[in-house]
DNA sequence: TAAGTATTTAGACAAATATCTAAATATTAA
DNA sequence: TTAATATTTAGATATTTGTCTAAATACTTA
């Protein structure tokens, strides 16, 4: 979980789970979709694949990006859990 | 939402959570369960108020800290409208 | 194979952060 | 009012982090 909320520390990041709801990008799609530079959402796609926040598959030159709903789910279950 | 992440992102932070599930403490009482010293609980207890996610009252010579799990269901809420 | 495109890696740097000690503030009790 | 206890504030420091540029790697196509 340390890695998790690592990763939603950062609102580049956040966004960028945000663009891959519903539908799988690129890296440089991605990165279009900002103003910083390709290796600094390289670093933040890595970032969020360690907390497995995000899944990858390389296709041709490309590698796409996928976000992984199932850590969502631990964390709303880590949040449930301080509630009650 | 960024301070809520912010503050998330500590595991003494979501110790003292975790802590305060159920039941009220001082700042003392939280102090006394981890090794660190007072003055950076008290910071780290500032970080979680400014994230609203524990409110503060003061009572006599001492400070009580609650959770507060308003903030949750809104982190809640939002991890949902990241799912679908 | 050589050139072009996509992405990551490496290294540097400024800003943010977690921690500490020392001092200040607030409250209670002698 | 003085002493003791509870907590926070201030200032310092080492580590982490987000960003950049330059270079490396991987793949495609002419």
């Amino acid at each position: 979980m340390n890695k998790v909320f690592k990763a939603l520390n950062d609102q580049t990041r956040r966004e960028i789970l945000n663009l891959l709801k519903g539908k799988d990008l690129t890296a440089g799609d991605i990165a279009e979709a900002f103003q910083i530079t390709k290796p600094s959402i390289s670093h933040h796609l890595d970032i969020l694949s360690q907390a497995d926040l995000v899944t990858s598959r390389k296709q041709g030159q490309f590698v796409i990006y996928s976000l992984n709903t199932t850590v969502l789910d631990d964390l709303m279950q880590w949040i449930i859990t301080l509630k009650d």
